[in-house]
DNA sequence: TGGATTTGACCCCA
DNA sequence: TGGGGTCAAATCCA
């Protein structure tokens, strides 16, 4: 019974994984297309014109996107339960079905304390002064941690619920210096989210709220974030990429020099395993020999950064050193 | 009154 | 087995 998901989970996998490469690759080839093509000063005589060209990027980082989160998704339900087939689908009555191992113990109600503990796949942590990085958390839990002076805080994404944001963060104050936090981010921020206000934000400072008995105001103005913020350790993603992908956003203005020399840096976005690759087949080199995790291969926040959402608010406060 | 926070209970996993 | 992560009822607050 249980192979049956697994299986079939694994094929949506690879599948999935296998056509984003495809459209990855797609989508490289006419870049570069683009790329000589705004080079050329004479225009577009004979060659794909430039608008239909990124109009096929465009589509194929839409289809990757896709194709990658249909293939996380897949692992999400095998995390969570081979029975149940959903987002936030807890233990409810679909779970009776499950007649065998039930772990829910007989006298649990309203399914409290029924989850799944995901795998993490991508984790962030940085210290900054300030909590605030533009994105809507909702707190869920406060924990004090052993061996340690202050709680840490959990927060979620407000939109996990309507959107189904799997964005999670842990706010700790650091021990030795009480006026910064240390600030996990866990996961990426699959939300649509209008950027709130950033007074709006200080405001609601959960952290302050829930922990801190008297707000300080000079708190609520911190300097810069991207002069104090600064990423600690990232345990599954290349910094290089995200620096690249940063110096990329920077450039709103897109001049046929500026999307040219962009498209040097996207050159460097994808691994070095792709960077010489012609097509032939994409995948083999892929499954075999890079890592197994969609993430590593091409953060979908990246992905959702470059060119879809034009905003990019969860990094703002993040400076990658 | 609805959304956010608090808090105790529960589960996962090292 | 216990620390840590998550859930959801209770409570708070605008």
């Amino acid at each position: 019974m249980e192979t049956f998901w697994l299986e079939r989970s694994l094929s949506t996998n690879s599948s999935s994984k296998r056509r984003a490469i495809e459209e990855l690759v797609d989508g490289r080839e006419s870049a570069m297309r683009l790329k000589t093509l705004l080079r050329k000063p004479s225009g577009n005589n004979g060659s794909q014109p430039a608008d239909e060209l990124v109009v096929k990027i465009l589509r194929s980082f839409t289809e990757c996107i896709s194709a990658l989160s249909s293939c996380e998704e897949s692992e999400v339900r095998e995390v969570m339960s081979p029975q149940i087939g959903g987002f936030g689908a807890g233990c409810d009555d679909q779970g009776s079905e499950h007649s065998g191992e039930s772990r829910k113990r007989p006298g649990l109600k309203d399914g409290r304390g029924c989850y799944k503990r995901r795998k993490e796949s991508e984790t962030r942590t940085t210290i900054s002064p300030t909590k605030d990085d533009g994105h809507a958390w909702r707190k869920y839990g406060q924990k004090d941690i052993l061996n340690s002076k202050y709680p840490r805080c959990y927060f979620r994404c407000t939109h996990k619920h309507d959107q189904g944001c799997r964005a999670t963060k842990q706010v700790q104050k650091m021990e030795d210096d009480p006026k910064m936090y240390q600030i996990t981010y866990i996961g990426n921020h699959t939300c649509r989210e209008i950027t709130r206000a950033p007074q709006m934000i200080t405001d609601s400072d959960p952290w302050e709220s829930s922990y801190t008995p008297s707000r300080n105001n000079s708190d609520t103005k911190p300097l810069t974030n991207s002069q104090q913020s600064f990423v600690l350790c990232s345990a599954n993603n290349s910094i290089k990429k995200e620096e690249e992908l940063a110096l990329v956003k920077e450039d709103t203005t897109t001049t046929s020099s500026d999307l040219t020399d962009n498209l040097s840096s996207f050159d460097s976005l994808l691994p070095p395993e792709l960077m010489g690759f012609e097509s032939s087949d994409p995948t083999a080199m892929y499954l075999s020999g890079v890592d197994d995790s969609p993430q590593s291969f091409l953060d979908m926040d990246t992905m959702g950064r470059f060119g879809f959402d034009g905003e990019f608010p969860f990094y703002e406060n993040l400076q990658f050193s």
